[in-house]
DNA sequence: CTCCGTTCTTGACAAACATCAATAACTGAG
DNA sequence: CTCAGTTATTGATGTTTGTCAAGAACGGAG
Protein backbone atom coordinates (compact mmCIF):
# COMPACT_ATOMS: atom_id res chain seq x y z
CA UNK A 1 0.00 0.00 0.00
CA UNK A 2 2.64 2.11 0.76
CA UNK A 3 4.31 1.36 -2.58
CA UNK A 4 3.59 4.50 -3.67
CA UNK A 5 5.71 6.93 -2.29
CA UNK A 6 8.16 4.91 -2.19
CA UNK A 7 8.33 5.04 -5.79
CA UNK A 8 7.58 8.77 -5.32
CA UNK A 9 10.70 9.34 -2.93
CA UNK A 10 13.01 6.41 -4.82
CA UNK A 11 12.40 9.61 -7.60
CA UNK A 12 14.72 11.81 -5.63
CA UNK A 13 16.63 10.00 -2.85
CA UNK A 14 18.07 6.57 -2.76
CA UNK A 15 16.02 4.95 0.41
CA UNK A 16 17.83 2.23 2.10
CA UNK A 17 16.13 -1.11 2.59
CA UNK A 18 15.37 -0.57 6.32
CA UNK A 19 13.70 3.27 5.32
CA UNK A 20 11.82 1.56 3.00
CA UNK A 21 10.40 -0.84 5.82
CA UNK A 22 9.95 1.89 7.76
CA UNK A 23 7.82 3.89 5.57
CA UNK A 24 5.60 1.01 4.44
CA UNK A 25 5.40 0.30 8.40
CA UNK A 26 4.25 3.97 9.48
CA UNK A 27 1.32 5.18 6.75
CA UNK A 28 -2.08 5.83 7.51
CA UNK A 29 -4.35 5.13 4.87
CA UNK A 30 -7.80 6.64 4.41
CA UNK A 31 -10.61 6.81 1.72
CA UNK A 32 -13.08 9.60 1.04
CA UNK A 33 -16.07 9.91 -1.46
CA UNK A 34 -15.76 12.74 -4.21
CA UNK A 35 -16.65 16.26 -3.18
CA UNK A 36 -15.39 15.53 0.55
CA UNK A 37 -13.78 18.44 1.65
CA UNK A 38 -10.79 17.93 3.64
CA UNK A 39 -9.78 21.29 4.32
CA UNK A 40 -11.88 24.56 4.56
CA UNK A 41 -10.75 28.16 4.43
CA UNK A 42 -11.12 29.31 7.77
CA UNK A 43 -9.99 25.93 10.01
CA UNK A 44 -7.20 24.92 11.20
CA UNK A 45 -4.83 22.23 8.64
CA UNK A 46 -3.64 19.68 10.74
CA UNK A 47 -3.08 16.98 8.13
CA UNK A 48 -1.05 16.73 5.66
CA UNK A 49 -1.54 14.07 2.37
CA UNK A 50 -0.12 11.55 0.07
CA UNK A 51 -2.27 10.78 -2.96
CA UNK A 52 -2.46 7.24 -3.68
CA UNK A 53 -5.81 7.44 -6.18
CA UNK A 54 -8.13 9.89 -7.03
CA UNK A 55 -7.31 13.58 -7.47
CA UNK A 56 -7.62 16.69 -5.09
CA UNK A 57 -7.85 20.40 -5.66
CA UNK A 58 -6.60 23.04 -3.92
CA UNK A 59 -8.26 26.56 -3.89
CA UNK A 60 -8.88 29.98 -1.99
CA UNK A 61 -12.16 32.35 -2.49
CA UNK A 62 -11.00 36.14 -2.42
CA UNK A 63 -13.19 38.89 -0.74
CA UNK A 64 -14.87 39.23 -4.27
CA UNK A 65 -16.23 35.57 -3.50
CA UNK A 66 -13.98 34.73 -6.77
CA UNK A 67 -12.28 31.14 -7.12
CA UNK A 68 -9.29 30.85 -7.84
CA UNK A 69 -7.61 27.27 -8.19
CA UNK A 70 -4.25 26.60 -6.83
CA UNK A 71 -2.89 23.62 -7.87
CA UNK A 72 -4.28 20.08 -8.56
CA UNK A 73 -2.93 16.71 -6.87
CA UNK A 74 -3.22 14.05 -8.93
CA UNK A 75 -2.09 10.03 -8.17
CA UNK A 76 1.84 10.17 -6.46
CA UNK A 77 1.74 13.75 -5.39
CA UNK A 78 2.26 15.34 -2.04
CA UNK A 79 -0.26 17.99 -0.62
CA UNK A 80 1.11 19.98 2.53
CA UNK A 81 -1.23 23.12 3.28
CA UNK A 82 0.04 26.25 3.39
CA UNK A 83 -0.77 26.71 7.31
CA UNK A 84 0.09 22.85 7.85
CA UNK A 85 1.26 22.32 11.55
CA UNK A 86 0.53 26.56 11.76
CA UNK A 87 -2.48 27.51 14.31
CA UNK A 88 -3.65 30.09 11.83
CA UNK A 89 -6.82 29.64 9.74
CA UNK A 90 -6.39 27.96 6.52
CA UNK A 91 -6.31 30.46 3.46
CA UNK A 92 -7.06 27.26 1.31
CA UNK A 93 -9.57 24.58 0.27
CA UNK A 94 -9.01 21.20 -0.27
CA UNK A 95 -11.55 19.43 -2.44
CA UNK A 96 -11.54 15.76 -3.33
CA UNK A 97 -12.83 15.87 -7.03
CA UNK A 98 -13.06 12.34 -7.65
CA UNK A 99 -13.19 9.28 -4.62
CA UNK A 100 -9.37 9.13 -3.25
CA UNK A 101 -7.34 7.39 -1.09
CA UNK A 102 -4.63 9.21 0.57
CA UNK A 103 -1.95 8.54 2.91
CA UNK A 104 -2.69 11.09 6.41
CA UNK A 105 -0.05 12.60 8.38
CA UNK A 106 -0.05 14.98 11.24
CA UNK A 107 2.33 17.00 13.12
CA UNK A 108 1.80 15.00 16.45
CA UNK A 109 2.63 11.90 14.16
CA UNK A 110 5.42 13.26 12.51
CA UNK A 111 7.38 14.57 15.69
CA UNK A 112 7.02 10.88 16.90
CA UNK A 113 8.49 9.79 13.96
CA UNK A 114 11.46 12.26 13.81
CA UNK A 115 11.65 11.14 17.38
CA UNK A 116 11.62 7.78 16.84
CA UNK A 117 13.49 7.22 13.61
CA UNK A 118 15.83 10.18 13.02
CA UNK A 119 16.19 9.20 9.39
CA UNK A 120 12.74 9.99 8.84
CA UNK A 121 13.53 13.95 9.35
CA UNK A 122 15.98 14.08 6.46
CA UNK A 123 13.35 11.80 4.19
CA UNK A 124 10.85 14.85 4.67
CA UNK A 125 13.54 17.62 4.36
CA UNK A 126 14.31 16.17 0.91
CA UNK A 127 10.55 16.13 0.79
CA UNK A 128 10.01 19.38 1.25
CA UNK A 129 12.90 20.83 -1.22
CA UNK A 130 11.59 18.33 -4.04
CA UNK A 131 7.98 20.23 -3.29
CA UNK A 132 9.51 23.88 -3.28
CA UNK A 133 11.35 23.02 -6.60
CA UNK A 134 8.15 22.11 -8.15
CA UNK A 135 6.25 24.95 -6.67
CA UNK A 136 8.83 27.46 -7.88
CA UNK A 137 8.81 25.86 -10.77
CA UNK A 138 4.97 26.54 -11.63
CA UNK A 139 5.01 29.93 -10.73
CA UNK A 140 7.97 30.68 -13.05
CA UNK A 141 5.69 29.24 -15.41
CA UNK A 142 2.61 31.08 -14.88
CA UNK A 143 4.89 34.08 -14.82
CA UNK A 144 6.88 33.39 -17.93
CA UNK A 145 3.81 31.79 -20.05
CA UNK A 146 0.67 34.25 -21.60
CA UNK A 147 -2.67 31.85 -20.70
CA UNK A 148 -2.83 30.37 -24.39
CA UNK A 149 0.64 29.14 -23.68
CA UNK A 150 -0.06 27.37 -20.01
CA UNK A 151 -3.10 25.69 -21.49
CA UNK A 152 -0.80 24.00 -24.26
CA UNK A 153 1.95 23.20 -21.46
CA UNK A 154 -0.86 21.51 -19.58
CA UNK A 155 -2.04 19.51 -22.51
CA UNK A 156 1.59 18.38 -23.48
CA UNK A 157 1.95 17.72 -19.86
CA UNK A 158 -1.10 16.70 -18.12
CA UNK A 159 -2.92 15.56 -20.77
CA UNK A 160 -5.23 13.74 -18.62
CA UNK A 161 -6.28 16.84 -16.82
CA UNK A 162 -8.42 17.62 -19.31
CA UNK A 163 -10.53 14.67 -18.76
CA UNK A 164 -10.78 14.68 -14.97
CA UNK A 165 -11.34 18.23 -14.31
CA UNK A 166 -14.51 20.51 -15.09
CA UNK A 167 -13.07 23.38 -17.50
CA UNK A 168 -14.15 26.21 -15.40
CA UNK A 169 -12.19 25.35 -12.21
CA UNK A 170 -9.01 24.54 -15.43
CA UNK A 171 -9.82 28.43 -16.20
CA UNK A 172 -9.46 29.53 -13.13
CA UNK A 173 -6.08 27.60 -12.84
CA UNK A 174 -4.80 29.44 -16.05
CA UNK A 175 -6.02 32.76 -14.34
CA UNK A 176 -8.61 33.57 -17.20
CA UNK A 177 -12.93 33.07 -17.16
CA UNK A 178 -14.13 30.20 -18.32
CA UNK A 179 -15.42 31.97 -21.15
CA UNK A 180 -12.09 33.03 -22.12
CA UNK A 181 -10.39 29.12 -22.13
CA UNK A 182 -13.53 28.35 -24.07
CA UNK A 183 -12.54 31.07 -26.98
CA UNK A 184 -9.10 29.88 -26.48
CA UNK A 185 -9.80 26.36 -27.61
CA UNK A 186 -12.20 27.31 -30.00
CA UNK A 187 -9.23 29.75 -31.50
CA UNK A 188 -6.68 26.38 -31.58
CA UNK A 189 -9.09 24.29 -32.93
CA UNK A 190 -9.48 26.42 -36.00
CA UNK A 191 -6.02 26.81 -36.33
CA UNK A 192 -5.22 23.36 -36.79
CA UNK B 1 27.43 39.21 12.33
CA UNK B 2 25.31 36.40 11.99
CA UNK B 3 22.48 38.01 14.60
CA UNK B 4 20.13 38.94 11.71
CA UNK B 5 19.68 35.02 10.61
CA UNK B 6 19.30 34.50 14.77
CA UNK B 7 16.64 37.33 14.79
CA UNK B 8 14.96 36.29 10.87
CA UNK B 9 14.96 32.32 12.34
CA UNK B 10 13.43 33.41 15.67
CA UNK B 11 10.53 34.91 14.35
CA UNK B 12 9.31 31.04 13.18
CA UNK B 13 11.05 28.72 15.65
CA UNK B 14 12.71 28.84 19.29
CA UNK B 15 16.13 29.07 19.54
CA UNK B 16 17.84 27.45 22.34
CA UNK B 17 20.97 29.50 22.95
CA UNK B 18 23.54 26.28 21.97
CA UNK B 19 21.62 26.86 18.70
CA UNK B 20 22.01 30.46 18.51
CA UNK B 21 26.18 29.80 19.12
CA UNK B 22 26.20 27.40 16.35
CA UNK B 23 24.49 29.15 14.07
CA UNK B 24 26.25 32.36 14.57
CA UNK B 25 29.83 30.19 15.06
CA UNK B 26 28.94 28.33 11.54
CA UNK B 27 28.25 30.96 9.23
CA UNK B 28 30.63 32.08 6.32
CA UNK B 29 30.11 35.95 5.41
CA UNK B 30 31.24 37.41 1.99
CA UNK B 31 30.50 40.56 0.38
CA UNK B 32 30.00 41.07 -3.68
CA UNK B 33 29.76 44.34 -5.26
CA UNK B 34 26.63 45.84 -7.20
CA UNK B 35 26.44 43.98 -11.10
CA UNK B 36 27.69 40.74 -9.59
CA UNK B 37 26.37 37.76 -10.79
CA UNK B 38 25.98 35.13 -7.79
CA UNK B 39 24.26 32.42 -10.99
CA UNK B 40 24.13 32.06 -14.31
CA UNK B 41 21.23 30.52 -16.33
CA UNK B 42 22.91 26.81 -17.26
CA UNK B 43 25.58 26.84 -14.87
CA UNK B 44 25.19 24.86 -11.54
CA UNK B 45 24.26 26.23 -8.51
CA UNK B 46 26.37 24.75 -5.84
CA UNK B 47 25.36 27.86 -2.97
CA UNK B 48 22.66 29.47 -1.02
CA UNK B 49 22.21 32.74 0.37
CA UNK B 50 21.05 34.59 3.47
CA UNK B 51 20.97 38.49 2.24
CA UNK B 52 22.84 40.69 5.73
CA UNK B 53 22.79 44.06 3.23
CA UNK B 54 21.71 44.77 -0.26
CA UNK B 55 19.35 43.46 -2.57
CA UNK B 56 19.25 40.33 -4.79
CA UNK B 57 17.31 39.50 -7.86
CA UNK B 58 16.31 36.69 -9.26
CA UNK B 59 15.25 36.20 -13.18
CA UNK B 60 15.09 33.75 -15.87
CA UNK B 61 14.97 34.69 -19.62
CA UNK B 62 12.73 33.14 -21.92
CA UNK B 63 12.70 31.53 -25.57
CA UNK B 64 11.92 34.81 -26.54
CA UNK B 65 14.59 36.74 -24.87
CA UNK B 66 11.96 38.16 -21.94
CA UNK B 67 13.50 38.54 -18.96
CA UNK B 68 11.10 37.59 -16.00
CA UNK B 69 11.64 38.89 -12.38
CA UNK B 70 11.21 35.82 -10.50
CA UNK B 71 11.76 37.28 -7.08
CA UNK B 72 13.33 40.27 -5.19
CA UNK B 73 15.62 39.33 -1.82
CA UNK B 74 16.17 42.50 0.23
CA UNK B 75 17.84 41.99 3.91
CA UNK B 76 16.70 39.03 6.15
CA UNK B 77 15.99 36.99 2.90
CA UNK B 78 16.97 33.81 2.23
CA UNK B 79 17.71 32.76 -1.51
CA UNK B 80 17.57 28.95 -2.24
CA UNK B 81 18.25 28.42 -5.74
CA UNK B 82 15.56 26.47 -7.55
CA UNK B 83 18.52 23.64 -8.62
CA UNK B 84 20.06 23.69 -5.70
CA UNK B 85 22.40 20.74 -4.57
CA UNK B 86 21.27 19.43 -8.14
CA UNK B 87 23.04 18.08 -10.79
CA UNK B 88 21.15 20.34 -13.60
CA UNK B 89 22.06 23.72 -15.11
CA UNK B 90 20.16 26.47 -13.15
CA UNK B 91 17.32 28.11 -14.94
CA UNK B 92 17.47 31.34 -13.17
CA UNK B 93 19.81 34.03 -12.95
CA UNK B 94 20.89 35.69 -9.54
CA UNK B 95 22.21 39.54 -9.65
CA UNK B 96 23.35 41.65 -6.83
CA UNK B 97 21.46 45.14 -8.03
CA UNK B 98 23.38 46.60 -4.99
CA UNK B 99 26.60 45.95 -3.28
CA UNK B 100 25.65 43.26 -1.14
CA UNK B 101 26.44 41.50 2.20
CA UNK B 102 25.92 37.55 2.21
CA UNK B 103 26.06 34.64 3.91
CA UNK B 104 26.91 31.70 1.90
CA UNK B 105 25.91 27.58 2.13
CA UNK B 106 26.58 25.34 0.12
CA UNK B 107 25.46 21.18 0.30
CA UNK B 108 28.81 19.28 1.27
CA UNK B 109 28.93 22.34 4.38
CA UNK B 110 25.67 21.24 5.00
CA UNK B 111 25.97 17.75 5.21
CA UNK B 112 29.25 18.50 7.48
CA UNK B 113 26.93 20.42 9.97
CA UNK B 114 24.27 17.85 9.59
CA UNK B 115 26.60 15.29 10.86
CA UNK B 116 28.36 17.44 13.02
CA UNK B 117 25.07 18.69 14.89
CA UNK B 118 22.18 17.19 14.18
CA UNK B 119 19.43 19.60 15.81
CA UNK B 120 20.68 21.99 12.31
CA UNK B 121 18.55 19.80 10.19
CA UNK B 122 15.55 20.75 12.19
CA UNK B 123 16.86 24.33 11.62
CA UNK B 124 16.73 23.41 7.96
CA UNK B 125 13.47 21.72 8.13
CA UNK B 126 11.54 24.51 9.71
CA UNK B 127 13.37 27.38 7.68
CA UNK B 128 12.34 25.36 4.25
CA UNK B 129 8.56 25.06 5.55
CA UNK B 130 8.81 28.94 6.28
CA UNK B 131 10.21 29.97 2.72
CA UNK B 132 7.84 27.28 1.36
CA UNK B 133 4.45 28.74 2.75
CA UNK B 134 5.76 32.39 1.63
CA UNK B 135 6.60 31.13 -1.89
CA UNK B 136 2.89 29.93 -1.95
CA UNK B 137 1.40 32.72 -0.87
CA UNK B 138 3.16 35.44 -3.51
CA UNK B 139 1.84 32.38 -5.77
CA UNK B 140 -2.21 32.98 -4.26
CA UNK B 141 -1.32 36.52 -4.52
CA UNK B 142 -0.06 37.01 -8.39
CA UNK B 143 -3.02 34.76 -8.83
CA UNK B 144 -5.79 36.19 -7.38
CA UNK B 145 -4.51 39.91 -7.80
CA UNK B 146 -4.63 41.85 -11.28
CA UNK B 147 -0.98 43.60 -12.08
CA UNK B 148 -2.68 47.06 -10.37
CA UNK B 149 -3.55 46.03 -7.45
CA UNK B 150 -0.15 44.14 -7.23
CA UNK B 151 1.38 46.72 -7.61
CA UNK B 152 -0.51 48.69 -4.95
CA UNK B 153 -0.03 45.34 -2.69
CA UNK B 154 3.70 46.33 -3.12
CA UNK B 155 3.46 50.39 -2.00
CA UNK B 156 1.81 49.26 0.84
CA UNK B 157 4.08 45.89 1.95
CA UNK B 158 7.30 46.80 0.17
CA UNK B 159 7.32 50.49 -0.41
CA UNK B 160 11.22 50.30 0.11
CA UNK B 161 11.23 48.01 -3.37
CA UNK B 162 10.73 51.34 -5.29
CA UNK B 163 13.10 52.90 -4.45
CA UNK B 164 15.59 50.30 -5.02
CA UNK B 165 14.69 48.67 -8.39
CA UNK B 166 14.21 50.25 -11.50
CA UNK B 167 10.73 49.93 -12.61
CA UNK B 168 11.11 47.80 -15.58
CA UNK B 169 12.47 45.36 -13.49
CA UNK B 170 9.01 45.78 -11.29
CA UNK B 171 7.16 45.35 -14.40
CA UNK B 172 8.88 42.10 -15.35
CA UNK B 173 8.42 40.92 -11.80
CA UNK B 174 4.56 42.45 -11.95
CA UNK B 175 3.65 40.45 -15.12
CA UNK B 176 3.26 43.53 -17.61
CA UNK B 177 5.51 45.25 -19.71
CA UNK B 178 7.45 48.58 -18.78
CA UNK B 179 4.91 50.76 -20.70
CA UNK B 180 2.01 49.37 -18.87
CA UNK B 181 3.80 49.78 -15.29
CA UNK B 182 3.87 53.43 -16.90
CA UNK B 183 0.42 53.83 -17.67
CA UNK B 184 -0.84 51.93 -14.61
CA UNK B 185 1.33 54.68 -12.20
CA UNK B 186 0.06 57.76 -14.35
CA UNK B 187 -3.35 56.68 -13.69
CA UNK B 188 -2.99 55.76 -10.29
CA UNK B 189 -2.03 59.72 -9.91
CA UNK B 190 -4.35 60.99 -11.67
CA UNK B 191 -7.24 59.18 -9.73
CA UNK B 192 -5.79 60.89 -6.11
C1' DC C 1 -37.68 9.57 -20.71
C1' DT C 2 -38.22 13.97 -18.60
C1' DC C 3 -36.77 17.61 -15.87
C1' DC C 4 -33.62 20.50 -13.43
C1' DG C 5 -29.28 22.12 -12.22
C1' DT C 6 -24.71 22.47 -13.64
C1' DT C 7 -21.31 23.25 -17.11
C1' DC C 8 -20.04 25.01 -21.49
C1' DT C 9 -20.46 27.97 -25.45
C1' DT C 10 -21.52 32.20 -28.08
C1' DG C 11 -22.32 37.15 -28.89
C1' DA C 12 -21.60 42.17 -28.19
C1' DC C 13 -19.10 45.55 -26.03
C1' DA C 14 -15.72 47.64 -22.62
C1' DA C 15 -11.25 47.55 -20.32
C1' DA C 16 -6.50 46.33 -19.95
C1' DC C 17 -2.35 44.95 -21.81
C1' DA C 18 1.00 44.26 -25.89
C1' DT C 19 3.38 46.12 -29.57
C1' DC C 20 5.94 49.40 -32.32
C1' DA C 21 7.93 53.71 -32.59
C1' DA C 22 9.40 58.13 -31.01
C1' DT C 23 10.84 61.14 -27.52
C1' DA C 24 12.06 62.59 -22.84
C1' DA C 25 14.54 62.06 -18.48
C1' DC C 26 18.19 60.27 -16.02
C1' DT C 27 23.08 58.56 -15.08
C1' DG C 28 27.80 57.94 -15.12
C1' DA C 29 32.31 58.37 -17.60
C1' DG C 30 35.34 61.36 -19.31
C1' DC D 1 29.63 70.21 -18.71
C1' DT D 2 28.89 67.10 -22.41
C1' DC D 3 27.81 62.93 -24.50
C1' DA D 4 26.33 58.14 -24.79
C1' DG D 5 23.76 54.63 -23.00
C1' DT D 6 20.20 53.29 -20.16
C1' DT D 7 15.66 53.91 -18.27
C1' DA D 8 11.05 55.99 -18.42
C1' DT D 9 7.14 58.09 -20.72
C1' DT D 10 3.75 58.94 -24.39
C1' DG D 11 1.00 58.03 -28.58
C1' DA D 12 -1.47 55.12 -31.94
C1' DT D 13 -3.28 50.69 -32.82
C1' DG D 14 -4.38 45.64 -32.39
C1' DT D 15 -5.19 41.55 -29.50
C1' DT D 16 -6.81 39.32 -25.53
C1' DT D 17 -9.42 39.10 -21.64
C1' DG D 18 -13.44 40.63 -18.70
C1' DT D 19 -18.31 41.35 -18.27
C1' DC D 20 -23.13 40.67 -18.89
C1' DA D 21 -26.59 38.07 -20.95
C1' DA D 22 -28.61 34.31 -23.41
C1' DG D 23 -28.81 29.83 -25.04
C1' DA D 24 -26.95 24.97 -25.81
C1' DA D 25 -25.14 20.67 -24.07
C1' DC D 26 -24.53 17.54 -20.45
C1' DG D 27 -25.67 14.55 -16.44
C1' DG D 28 -27.98 12.76 -12.57
C1' DA D 29 -32.48 12.05 -9.89
C1' DG D 30 -36.75 10.61 -10.08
Amino acid sequence: MGNEVISYLSKHIKLSPRQKELIEKCTIVKSYTKETMLLRQGNIANESYFVLKGIVRSYAIDDNEQETTIEFYPEEQAIIPLTYGKRIPSTHFLECLEDCTLIINNPEYEQEMFAKYPEFESICRVMGEVMMAQLQESFTDYKTRKPEERYLHIMEHRPTLLQRVPLYQLASYLGIKPESLSRLRKRLTKNN
